[in-house]
DNA sequence: GGGCTCACG
DNA sequence: GACGTACGTGAGCCCG
């Protein structure tokens, strides 16, 4: 570093991560207007660097200047003490894109720009500050961290720009009772809950300037310690001496800080206009590039009419580009962290990602500009079976992955997807783990629930007014459907960056709409926070046991075929048991029984609740109704289940959807583990196949009464929450109410009755609902629920203020704020009625499903101490399989989550309360 | 591929 | 005055 810097030179230091931090949090969400990318943080600072450069003409102005900023958070420090920092809460979202667009602004603004891999700013500005001096010249540290006054005197100076008050030694003494060069003592002894350095327990910076007053630095007193008079102090010392020194290496800035940059490098110099106005032009910051043009006496340049067209700018498949060679990749991997984000999509064989390859991947960084990356293309036209030779002109996989791995991990990049839980997956599988992540069909569900579904086809239709390539014209349908690494590459470029631009395009104008239509805290706690947390669960699997499925599909073949017989001798002839259509006309022209009602196909409905009427007259139907049963058994459960079992794992790995429910509620499938049998005997020794490996207990976790729970609190009804309250049988409770009997030795049917309304209300009741639930006449229901009604007058008014928001609003809401539209809600006929039902349930059945999901998402980190994995979710329940000696920790933690994980954002006038089971198989834990 | 039936919360 | 109704899901089967 041969530099002129010396004497009569004066250099600034501008801590510049402070700024982006304060620009972001004085100032409301910004984004840019023509794509929604967040701004509002490099406005500010901006601002601040304009303000900066015209407060700088006196005498006192600086001759050189350099903006410094933290290059990521893991430094150095951590090394020496993992949890240093470790308590800072996650950074905004938003936030992040802006980062690299802070350091444009930077050198828009001509000002030097400084970071390094590692280390703080605080050690590079501690480095400079130190060379600075050393070289004979003036430094001022431009910052009010009082972890950089260590640095303070000998020509080295601060200045706090937020009071615009200098800093010098005596401010110093004020702050910390000791001169400049023994802060760090200080520091080291009281310790910082912010940053978490650890200090000595029960010393604040008070007593530790006494305490290196008297002693004269750290090591003399560390030394000397024994000597304390103040028992307290003494033994905290002695005891954690260790612990001071390690916080003194967290505390004390590095002055050796490898920098390649030169103090000329630094020499103040105006901006460009010309390069400074087109960054503030590309910002679209319209008032600050008129005051910047102003200020350097130049004509601000006309804001190029950008807004309108972006939406419009056609899809054009040609301009997409294929990937082929390290060079080309490494230009796209420029180009994404020049922008912060990227929108990712991946291609494989299947639809199931535990067994799928991956065969390409594309990016796009801008509308437009995508590239699909072929990785596992397969010549066509070989063998019958596909030939395994990869096509020419494809870069090796391991490469490319080794090559985007860093990007993909890297907490500044933000990767976009559609759908991403199922392309992390994917990479997961290659060994790669993606973070951090958005993802647009989650923003659509958190924007749009109960207006459309948030598949990729319908959002570029709905919001691009465009039709993707299907799939189908690349793969084909049915018997004769191919794979996607047999597609041709220059097929796969253009559906496959297609996907890309359209993520990137989806995002852009979902990401401002979140603020606008307040649900960011939906998609940043509910939504996206539950990406990897679903992910794993699915990875993981439930080990299900083969010979117990088959063993029971055998048994009920054999029930089958004897009902079968039986059936078909009460008929009088033979018949397909399991057609409803064949089974209607014995029943009700060749039988003659009475009751039948044809359905809008013509065709008898032969419904469970009318064979159970039919069953009191002949002995068939309900032979039919047993025999339903076991095939429902068979088929659905014991026979396909076992098709799921994974054979390289041996377990079942479900899929779960977060926008299948517009609740909020996650849905399950391929297979579908939410409706395990469990009411019927012979259907729950189902679960009896789900098992826990040896020396591993099954635990299951779930929500008593949670929707009644949470329609006492929303609906405020002093009875039921009392109850609550008290632990009571809340059913046995609302008879008593309602009936006036006694809780104690209360008649089961009366009881039961009381617990269909329970039930009734949540889903938004009707007399003629009821009436068939309960098999009793209309007019009966009808009395039952008026008089739930008189005594929970709290009900009426929620159902009807409920509906009224739904009309007013076209959307009804969770206590999360979560949104759920109901765009029937003013429709005239039958329809009105369901919109109606569904608006006075949603806000229930939703909340619910708030509730559990904020449970699962803070569940990893509760319980990363303990052996046990989160497996399955159904709705109120949570099942764990944990190792044996982990059982009653883990019981006692997840209770504790799934108890207060509405906290601190609602508070629950009623407790919540969790039942908890265990054993070797689900039908023991549950 | 729509409709019916039935498994779950 | 008639209509048609419990809320939210997914899967397998029949049948056109």
């Amino acid at each position: 570093m041969s530099d002129t810097f010396g004497k009569g030179h004066h250099l600034h230091l501008i801590d510049g991560s402070a700024y982006i931090f304060r620009a972001y949090h004085a100032l409301p969400p910004l984004t840019r207007k023509s794509d929604g990318l967040p701004v509002g943080a490099v406005a500010g600072f901006c601002n601040i660097l304009f303000r900066y450069l015209n407060g700088n003409k006196g005498a006192d102005a600086p001759t050189h200047v350099a903006v410094i900023f933290d290059h990521s958070s893991k430094t150095f420090r951590n090394d020496i003490y993992p949890e240093y920092k470790a308590n800072r809460p996650e950074l905004p979202e938003d936030l992040r894109p802006q980062f690299p667009l802070t350091r444009d602004a930077t050198r828009a603004f001509n000002i030097a720009c400084i970071e390094t891999e590692g280390y703080e700013a605080d050690d590079i500005i501690a480095t400079l500050s130190c060379r600075a001096r050393d070289a004979g010249g003036r430094v001022t540290i431009i910052s009010s961290d009082k972890d950089l006054m260590q640095l303070v005197g000998d020509g080295v100076g601060m200045l706090d720009p937020m009071k615009n008050k200098l800093i010098g030694p005596d401010e110093v003494f004020e702050k910390f009772g000791v001169a400049p060069n023994r802060v760090v003592d200080v520091q080291s002894l009281a310790g910082d809950s912010v940053d978490n350095v650890p200090g000595a327990p029960g010393i604040g910076i008070k007593t530790a300037a006494l305490l290196i007053q008297e002693y004269g630095d750290l090591e003399s007193l560390l030394e000397r310690a024994g000597e304390i008079k103040q028992p307290k102090r003494r033994e905290s010392l002695i005891n954690n001496a260790d612990l001071i020194r390690i916080s003194k290496r967290l505390v004390q800035l590095d002055c050796d800080t490898p920098l390649e940059d030169s103090f000329d490098s630094m020499a103040v110099n105006p901006p460009e206009a010309e390069e400074l106005l087109k960054f503030l032009t590309e910002m679209e910051f319209r008032t600050l590039t008129k005051r910047v043009a102003d200020s350097l006496k130049v004509e601000a340049p006309t804001p190029p009419a950008v807004v309108e067209d972006k939406p419009d700018l056609p899809f054009d498949h040609a301009k997409y580009e294929n990937v082929s060679t390290a060079d080309a990749l490494g230009k796209w991997i420029d180009r994404i962290y020049a922008r912060g984000y990227v929108a990712v999509d991946t291609e494989t064989t299947s639809l199931d990602e535990m067994r799928a390859d991956l065969v390409g991947i594309s990016l796009c960084v801008e509308a437009g500009q995508a590239c699909y990356i072929p990785l596992g293309h397969k010549q066509g036209g070989g063998d019958l079976f596909g030939s395994s030779e990869l096509s020419d002109g494809q870069m090796p996989m391991g490469e490319a992955l080794e090559m985007l791995r860093p990007m993909l991990c890297d907490a500044s990049i933000l990767k976009i997807g559609q759908n991403m839980k199922y392309d992390a997956k994917i990479f997961a599988c290659q060994g790669v783990e993606v973070t951090p992540i958005d993802d647009t069909m989650l923003m659509s569900s958190a924007l749009n629930a109960g207006l459309h579904n948030h598949g990729m086809d319908t959002l570029a239709d709905k919001y691009l007014g465009h039709t993707p390539i299907p799939i189908k014209s690349l793969l084909g349908s049915g018997k004769s459907q191919i794979t996607f690494d047999l597609v041709p590459v220059d097929e796969a470029v253009k559906y496959a960056a297609e996907d890309a631009d359209i993520t990137l395009r989806l995002w852009q104008l979902f990401k401002p709409q979140l603020h606008r239509k307040s649900v960011t805290t939906v998609y940043e706690t509910l939504e996206r926070p539950l990406v990897p947390v679903l992910a794993k669960m699915e990875m993981t699997g439930i080990q299900v046991d083969r010979d117990t499925l088959s063993r029971m599909s055998n048994t009920f073949a054999q029930k089958m075929g004897a009902l079968e017989a039986e059936i078909q001798t009460l008929a009088g002839r033979s018949f397909n048991v399991g057609s409803p259509k064949q089974l209607g006309e014995i029943l009700f022209d060749e039988m003659g029984l009475q009751g039948g009602k044809k359905g809008k196909t013509g065709a008898y409905a032969t419904g469970a609740d009318v064979l159970e009427d039919l069953a009191t007259e002949h002995e068939l139907p309900g032979k039919v109704l047993d025999w339903r049963q076991l095939a429902k058994l068979k088929s659905t459960y014991t026979d396909a289940l076992q098709d799921h079992i994974n054979p390289e794992t041996g377990r079942v790995h479900t899929s779960y959807s977060l926008v299948g429910a517009v609740t909020g509620r996650l849905s399950s499938t391929d297979p579908n583990l939410q409706n395990i049998p469990v009411r019927s005997e012979e259907g729950r020794r189902i679960r009896e196949a789900f098992v826990a490996p040896k020396g591993r207990v099954m635990v299951s976790l779930d929500y008593s009464q949670i929707e009644l729970r949470i329609l006492a609190h929303i609906a405020e009804i002093p009875a039921l929450k009392q109850a609550f309250k008290d632990g009571i049988d809340i059913h046995a409770m609302t008879a008593s109410e309602m009936f006036g009997v006694p809780v104690e030795g209360m008649d089961p049917m009366v009881r039961r009755q009381a617990k269909a309304i329970n039930f009734g209300v949540i889903y938004g009741i009707s007399g003629f609902g009821l009436a068939r639930n309960l098999r009793i006449p209309r007019g009966e229901a009808q009395g039952f629920i008026d008089r739930y009604f008189e005594r929970f007058p709290g009900i009426r008014e929620y159902m009807d203020a409920t509906t009224q928001f739904a009309k007013d609003n076209g959307y009804v809401q969770t206590l999360f704020g979560r949104r759920i539209h109901t765009p029937e809600i003013n429709a005239k006929g039958p329809a009105a009625g369901f919109a109606k039902r569904a608006a006075i349930n949603a806000p229930i059945q939703g909340t619910a499903a708030d509730i559990i999901r904020r449970a699962m998402v803070r569940m990893p980190d509760a319980t990363r101490d303990l052996d046990a994995k989160m497996l399955l979710q159904v709705h109120d329940e949570l099942i764990f399989e944990v190792a044996e000696d982990a059982v009653d920790p883990l019981i006692k933690i997840a209770r504790e989550i799934m108890e207060g994980a509405a906290l601190p954002a609602v508070h629950l006038s009623v407790p919540i309360t969790v039942d908890a089971g265990q054993g070797a198989n689900w039908a023991e834990a549950h």
